[in-house]
DNA sequence: ATGGTAGTAGCACTA
């Protein structure tokens, strides 16, 4: 298998964010840039200003909220914008098959707040996914699934836990639905290399956060079993979010041999 | 405990 990198950014909003995107596929040439919360339906896609840069775009949009895509230097197989259990309205997920590898982009649902109706949907929509990844796995041993999963794998991935205990993106319930997906066979690749502490993938916009590191670690690169002894290197990328007018999240990046 | 910022849309909602 010869070596490719593929990283995850929750952009919100791909046309505020285009040439921030571009410049950073411009300096780091990732192999596939997976994207979160693009915010444009798909008719209104840049993928254009991809194509000149050398790479492809696949996405499933819709109005102000959610979308997701895919930008790859090579083509990808079998998009899917939905699973058979899921049937979700909300574009927030896209499956493509790269190499033998399936890929699944996630924009896992914020949930809002512990208790409220979206914290449910939340619970349930994790559920389904995983039901389907336990089938999935039998047919594609070599699986990725990256994005947004609006949860802080533990209080390691959280600049306070106390502050943050039980609340939503840490909840309890919330950590258990993440662990039963990991708990299928998957890694998170971060976690398998050293890393600084209190390394985050979000700041809210608010109070100053991004220069007082107050963040979480929620973007995330699961990997499964077959693919461990491949992965030679996963990082956060800070930089966007020190730009002029950044997205709230930074990319992550993840390395194959 | 509350509200703070940003994007979309052009108000209130979502995050």
């Amino acid at each position: 298998m010869a070596g490719f990198t593929i990283a995850t950014w929750n952009v919100n909003s791909i046309r505020v964010r285009l040439s921030q995107v571009l410049d950073w596929l411009k300096t780091n040439q990732p192999d596939i840039l997976a994207l979160q919360e693009t915010k444009v339906i798909d008719e209104s896609f840049p993928w254009q200003d991809f194509q000149n840069i050398g790479y492809q775009a696949y996405y499933a949009g819709q109005k102000t909220y959610n979308g997701v895509a895919f930008l790859s230097k090579n083509p990808l197989g079998k998009i899917a914008a939905d699973l058979p259990n899921l049937q979700d309205p909300q574009r927030r997920i896209l499956g493509a098959i790269y190499k033998d590898i399936y890929l699944l982009n996630l924009y896992v649902p914020n949930g809002e707040r512990v208790g409220s109706e979206k914290y449910f949907y939340k619970l349930s929509w994790l559920s389904r996914i995983k039901d389907y990844l336990e089938q999935s796995l039998y047919q594609y041993p070599k699986l990725i699934i990256l994005g947004d999963f609006n949860i802080a794998p533990t209080n390691d991935d959280v600049y306070n836990p106390v502050r943050w205990d039980e609340k939503i993106l840490c909840s309890t319930p919330e950590r258990e639905k993440l662990k039963e997906i990991i708990g299928l066979g998957f890694y998170d690749s971060f976690r398998l290399f050293i890393q600084e502490q209190n390394s985050f993938s979000w700041w809210d916009y608010r109070q100053n956060s991004f220069m007082h590191n107050r963040g979480l670690r929620i973007d995330l690169i699961l990997i499964s079993k077959a693919l461990i002894s491949y992965c030679n290197s996963c990082r956060i990328d800070r930089a966007p979010r020190s730009s002029d007018r950044p997205s709230d999240h930074t990319p992550i990046v993840c390395s194959f041999n």
